[in-house]
RNA sequence: UGGUCAGUAGCUCAGUCGGCAGAGCAAGUGGCUGUUAACCACUGGGUCGGGGGUUCAAGUCCCUCCUGACCAGCCA
C-alpha cells in the first residue's frame, strides 16, 4: 500500500493496486448499501470517485456524515469503473475523516461568483478553478526560470526597499521605523528622514530595472523575477498594488532584439503552459472563456505583429469616429486604441515601438529624429498592454539632456549615471506583467483571481 | 479618483403599477437509486447594505452614506 495523489493514479496503466489518497470531499452520493465519495486533493483538477460500502468501519457514523470539503484519508483498491465519466475508482477499505464542515462552510458544490470568493481568499483555493489558476501560475514561474536559465540569462535579486527618487513619489509605499505620532521635524518643519532606519525617505521597489541593468552592465544578461509594489488607486481589473514582475535586461542588446526577446518569452510561455497544463487549460477553455484554447494555439504558432507608433497612429486615425478618443501623433494611445489594434486589425499580439519621448521615461534611448524613443510596448488581445520595454540611453550626455528636459536632478542619479561613464554599451529589456500573462493564459477576466492574495485599494485582508 | 450599474435567505437570483417576502441550490428529516454539481417529498432559514424622508402603506419612490462590479485614467 502507498500514499499516492490523483494525478498519479490516474496515470497508472492499470488497475489492481491497493493505494491511500489524502484529500477533502467534493460531493457525496448515498446509495442503499454503499456512497459514492468524490475526492479533489490540489494535485490535478481531476477528482476520484470512491465507493465505499456500509460493511466498512463507522460507515454509519463518518462517512454518512461527510459534508462538502470534509478532510478524508482513503484506503482502498484501484479498480476499473463500470459507471460513465471515469476510467478509474476506488473500492474502499477504510475512510478516515480528519475534519468535518459545519453547514456554515461558505464552499458549496455549485458555481459561486469570483466577487464572492475574493471575500475568502483562503479557502477559495479549494474550488476548481482558483484550484486550477494556481496550479497554472506554478507552472509559469517555472516557465520564467526555464527560458532565462536556458537562455543565458542570470537571475538577479534586485532591493524590495528601494531609496530611488525616480519615480513619482505618488505612487511608492512609504517603509519607515518612525514612530507616525512623534515624527521627527527639520529646521523647515518636514519630517526629518535623516532620523529614519535608512537616514533617507524609503520606500517599496515599483520596480527592478535601474538595478537590473547595473547586472547587466557586469554579468551581460540578467533578469528578475519579484513583487513590485505601486501606490495608485488603481481599480481596474488589470491592476493591482503588489503584483509580480519579471524584468530582464541584457547588455549589446538593440530595440530589435528586445522585441525579439519579448515575443520568444511570451510563445515560449504560452507554449508551456499548452504542453505542461493541459487538464487545467481545457477546464479553463470548457467554463471560463471557449476561445482560449483558440487562441493560446494562435499566439504559439504565429508571430507577432510590429509596428510603429507612427504606423499605428496612420491606421488609428482612419477609425477615429468610433473612438471616445481621437488619436493624432503625440498622444499616448488609450486602452481602446490599443484593444483596437491587437483586437480587431490585426487579431493577435501587436509590438508597437518609436513612441514620441514626451509619453515615455527618461531613460529610453533617443532615436536620430530627435522626435522618438526606442520604446515598445506588447499589447495582446483581451488585455491589452503586457509588456513595455525599451532600449535604455546609454550615452552620457544624451542621458543627462533627457533629465533636464523632465526636471531630474541628476545627482540623485549618481550611480546610474556612473554605468554611462564608465564602460557603457548599448543595452535593453523590458517588464512583463506576470499576472498579467497568467490573464492571457487561463482566460480569467481579473487579475485580483489569479493571485493568492490580492491587494488593491482598500484591500489588504490575509 | 471620475462615470455607469448593482447590493433581497448560507450561495445564485426573481420580485410587475407602492399593497401578506419568493425560487433553485445549500442545511435538517425521510424515501429511492452504480450514482455523476444524482433524484423525489417535507421542514427550518430574512436588519430586503446602513441611516433619514415621502406615504394609510416602501424591497419598490426621494436624499445620504457604505460596499462591490464594470468602463476610464495611472501602468505591468
Amino acid at each position: 500500500m502507498n500514499t499516492i495523489s490523483i494525478k498519479e493514479l490516474l496515470r497508472l496503466e492499470k488497475a489492481g493496486n491497493t493505494v491511500q489518497i489524502n484529500g477533502w470531499l467534493r460531493t457525496r452520493r448515498d446509495s442503499k448499501t454503499f456512497s459514492f465519495l468524490e475526492i479533489y486533493d490540489g494535485s490535478c483538477i481531476a477528482t476520484i470517485q470512491v465507493i465505499a460500502p456500509d460493511s466498512i468501519e463507522g460507515y454509519d457514523t463518518v462517512v454518512v456524515k461527510m459534508a462538502t470539503g470534509a478532510s478524508v484519508s482513503v484506503t482502498g483498491v484501484v479498480q476499473e469503473s463500470p459507471g460513465k465519466g471515469q476510467r478509474f475508482e476506488i473500492l474502499a477499505q477504510s475512510v478516515v475523516m480528519f475534519g468535518n464542515t459545519p453547514a456554515e462552510y461558505p464552499l458549496q458544490k455549485k458555481r459561486h461568483s469570483f466577487e464572492f470568493l475574493r471575500e475568502i481568499s483562503h479557502l477559495r483555493a479549494r474550488t476548481n478553478t482558483i484550484g486550477a489558476v494556481m496550479r497554472v501560475r506554478s507552472a509559469m514561474s517555472y516557465a520564467v526560470h526555464t527560458f532565462f536559465q536556458e537562455n543565458g540569462f542570470f537571475y538577479v535579486h534586485t532591493p524590495i526597499i528601494s531609496t530611488s527618487d525616480c519615480e513619482g513619489a505618488g505612487s511608492i509605499f512609504h517603509v519607515t521605523t518612525l514612530d507616525y505620532d512623534k515624527m521627527p521635524r527639520n529646521p523647515e518643519g518636514g519630517v526629518d528622514f535623516t532620523k529614519d532606519f535608512f537616514a533617507r525617505q524609503a520606500g517599496l521597489t515599483v520596480s527592478g530595472q535601474l538595478e537590473g541593468e547595473a547586472f547587466a552592465l557586469s554579468l551581460g544578461k540578467v533578469y528578475t523575477f519579484g513583487p513590485t509594489f505601486r501606490a495608485e488607486n488603481s481599480n481596474t481589473p488589470r491592476h493591482l498594488a503588489e503584483f509580480w514582475m519579471v524584468e530582464p535586461e541584457a547588455a549589446f542588446f538593440r530595440l530589435p532584439d528586445d522585441m525579439d526577446l519579448a515575443e520568444k518569452f511570451v510563445r515560449y510561455c504560452v507554449r508551456y503552459a499548452l504542453e505542461k497544463c493541459s487538464d487545467d487549460i481545457a477546464f479553463f477553455n470548457e467554463r471560463i472563456e471557449t476561445q482560449l484554447l483558440a487562441r493560446l494555439e494562435l499566439i504559439a504558432s504565429n508571430s507577432f505583429e510590429r509596428l510603429s507608433y507612427t504606423d499605428a497612429v496612420n491606421i488609428l486615425q482612419k477609425h477615429n469616429d468610433t473612438f471616445e478618443y481621437k488619436v493624432s501623433w503625440g498622444s499616448d494611445l488609450q486602452s481602446e486604441h490599443e484593444r483596437y489594434l491587437t483586437e480587431k486589425v490585426f487579431n493577435r499580439p501587436v509590438i508597437v515601438y518609436d513612441y514620441p519621448k514626451e509619453i515615455k521615461a527618461f531613460y529610453m534611448h533617443l532615436n536620430d529624429d530627435g522626435k522618438t524613443v526606442r520604446a515598445m510596448d506588447l499589447l495582446v488581445p483581451g488585455i491589452g498592454e503586457l509588456i513595455g520595454g525599451s532600449e535604455r540611453e546609454e550615452r552620457y550626455d544624451v542621458l543627462i539632456n533627457r533629465m533636464g528636459e523632465v526636471g531630474l536632478d541628476p545627482a540623485s542619479y549618481w550611480w546610474y549615471l556612473d554605468l554611462r561613464k564608465y564602460g557603457s554599451t548599448p543595452h535593453a529589456g523590458f517588464g512583463l506583467g506576470f499576472e498579467r500573462l497568467l490573464l492571457l493564459v487561463t482566460g480569467m477576466q481579473n487579475i485580483r483571481d489569479v493571485i493568492p492574495f490580492p491587494r488593491y485599494p482598500g484591500n489588504a485582508e490575509f
